[in-house]
DNA sequence: TTACCAGCGTTTACGCTGTTAACGAAACAG
DNA sequence: CTGTTTCGTTAACAGCGTAAACGCTGGTAA
């Protein structure tokens, strides 16, 4: 009934998660809430904001991943599990995976409070990472550099599995990316 | 004055090269060649079709980044020759890392040529690391899932980069780039 | 030479898109 | 009661990818 712009949201939702982001298309959009197409445009300022409120979804589902896994008790498993969470987000929500970072050419421009939300979480894995050298199990060196190697080889995999450069075996990719996290750690270990 | 196919095809990329693939009509390469835009389907079934054909000149120069890598002697420089080229193309051919690599939330369906070229690169790769491992250089394990991780590290940090997360400082990004490559090799390596 | 025909570019037009403008009904303020 | 704001409507516009029909132009067959 009321509260027109959440149903816009919603069914905005429905159908880029179901269809992705090309062919939606505002009249679409519009007649799956029961409304004439220009009624969309009292609640956004046009398609660019519905499409940035669904990422902001998806950047919250992905912070609903990886905030469990900071409640490990020593670093190295909060670490593990970050990175262990931000591959099962994009194996369980690849259409989320797509809309946030597969920008259809242009540079991503987050708005002021994701940019800042996702900077900080960033930080966090930093955090992480300078206290696994801290406690001798990473050989001490930049802790930055350390971190943006680790989420880049996590999202490399992501990216080339959505790109179907690995194969559809879901069970293989699955084992894949457990050694790919191995393979990864492996050599920030203190020697032992 | 005549080959109006590679008239459009040259325009077309300049186009795609220069300002993305949104904001490129059939119009406005039709308008860079001096012609009518339906001119163009004389020439091409559609739009996409004179896409892939730019896609496959960027991948054409992914290849020629890639093949001098694999001149030098020893495996060990090959492999990290390939490595250094694909984030050197990154690096230096954005545009055709975005044609090629940012679908637009589709999977890429590679003309069936590419793929074989593609899975052929890719088995190259591969080659190199057995060779490492054998040569006990690496620790020896499976060379397929070892090229994988090494890929995703590598394409994953360019991703970043070009998703503008990893701030805009070239030179910063190009140290960042080989202690990337560094960690990454670091924990393959069989123990001295 | 004449008749034809295929190749290639043109103009016109269709259905779709995102978006603006003008309008009207209801809800609310003084 | 009156004036204004809110929120939906319909109509319309410019731009898109593309199809259809037309006409020129050069080469071949009779």
């Amino acid at each position: 009934m009321s509260d027109l712009k959440a149903r816009i949201s919603l069914t905005a939702q429905g159908l880029f998660l179901s269809e992705g982001v090309e062919g939606v298309t505002m009249r679409r959009i519009a007649e799956g809430v029961g409304v004439s197409a220009t009624a969309i445009y009292r609640h956004f300022r046009d398609k660019e904001e519905i499409l940035e409120e669904i990422i902001d979804a998806g950047l919250a589902s992905l912070s609903s991943y990886l905030r469990p896994a900071l409640e490990a008790k020593d670093p190295f498993q909060r670490l593990k599990g970050l990175i262990d969470a931000y591959l099962r987000f994009g194996l369980e929500q690849p259409r989320y995976f797509d809309l946030a970072f597969l920008v259809p050419g242009r540079v991503m421009h987050l708005p002021e409070e994701l940019e800042h939300h996702s900077r900080a979480t960033f930080k966090l894995a930093v955090q992480q990472v300078a206290l696994c050298m801290e406690a001798g199990i990473f050989r001490k060196e930049d802790p930055i550099e350390t971190t943006v190697y680790l989420w880049s080889t996590a999202h490399g995999l992501v990216m080339l599995q959505r790109m179907n450069r690995l194969g559809d075996d879901k069970e293989k990719f699955s084992r894949l990316y457990k050694t790919t996290i191995e393979r990864a750690i492996r050599g920030l270990r203190e020697k032992a």
